[in-house]
DNA sequence: AGTTAAGTGTTATATTATAACATTCGTCTT
DNA sequence: AAGACGAATGTTATAATATAACACTTAACT
């Protein structure tokens, strides 16, 4: 598979918010809500956490794993899956199907299913609770007499901050 | 892999309905489509929108490739890859995001995105067009200013028909 | 000490998908 | 007719994604 081009803006999201705060805000929450619920968010599973978190853009099993060997010499596929699957049941990452990668979750302790914005330029993804179209979503779903066990909602495009610097460079 | 499991109603989609007249139709519109388009609907296209259309259910493109190879013994991943593509291009079926598989499109002609009600239990996928939820997905976009390529829309669960059998086998 | 459950180590393999290059075939050009 | 071309297909190889299966460790409990 290609490797997708990986445009970079100097104004990214990692630099324009204070990212550090994200990501210890990030932590924070997933070791509180490990404690509140009785899991165990080992080491492993902490270090893929803050992989994850390094940026907002989708990441690839693999692309983590290359990025955990150099702190864990035995990392192997299954100890990066194992990790993953844990993150994801407990809400504290998103899988993007359409990518079939990985995204932190700002969101776990309240609803988890949200609508993701990915941009197909600089992989960053946004996610948007979009109370309207969850609503719309029920009122559809319950009226196909549908009993949703998740949902993946996924769209693909040009983020404001790819969208401006192409505007830019078009002079 | 696991193989999922592959629940079946006597009452299935494929018996409940005219499904030799849907066959009928959505190869009639994809031919016809095509030739307005100026595009080929080749033998080995044709013969693997025949093989999704089968049925309802999403379908893996290697189970395809299986299903293919008694009639086009040389067939080969690429074969199939290739096919698949074509036929997502120009809308004739849908690719499943979350499931790595595919399943015919009935609305080709019209908008192509579209609602995915994907079934855990038989993995018959239900289209809807939901208006509502296009409405409210264009606002939530337009307010990320956001601009979209495309979108994937899928929902898991349990269809109508599945939760009545299970209801009744409850007894 | 013995048992158990959760987590991890390790090897192997299954599944999904693409790359790269050769060949065929119909059409258009000369 | 000969050659050039583009689209589709044939073919081989391999990349990328994901899981299975079994062994081992550890901490908690009995």
């Amino acid at each position: 598979m290609n490797t997708p081009a990986q445009a970079s803006h100097d104004d990214s999201y990692a630099s324009e918010h204070d990212h550090k705060k994200c990501v210890s805000e990030a932590l924070g929450t997933a070791e509180h809500l490990c404690v509140v619920r009785g899991v165990q968010l080992t080491p492993i599973r902490h270090q893929v956490l803050e992989l994850i978190w390094e940026n907002h853009k989708a990441v690839k099993a693999y692309e983590l794993l290359d990025r955990l060997k150099p702190q864990m010499d035995a990392a192997k596929p299954a100890t990066i899956y194992r990790a993953l699957d844990f993150l994801i049941e407990q809400g504290l990452i998103h899988r993007v199907e359409s990518l079939n990668a990985f995204v932190g979750c700002r969101c776990s302790a309240h609803q988890h299913e949200q609508l993701l914005l990915i941009c197909n330029n600089c992989q960053e993804v946004e996610e948007r609770s979009a109370p309207e179209v969850m609503q719309a979503l029920s009122q559809e779903i319950k009226q196909a007499d549908f009993i949703v066990h998740s949902k993946a909602l996924e769209i693909h495009g040009i983020c404001v901050k790819c969208a401006q610097t192409m505007a830019g460079e078009q002079h």
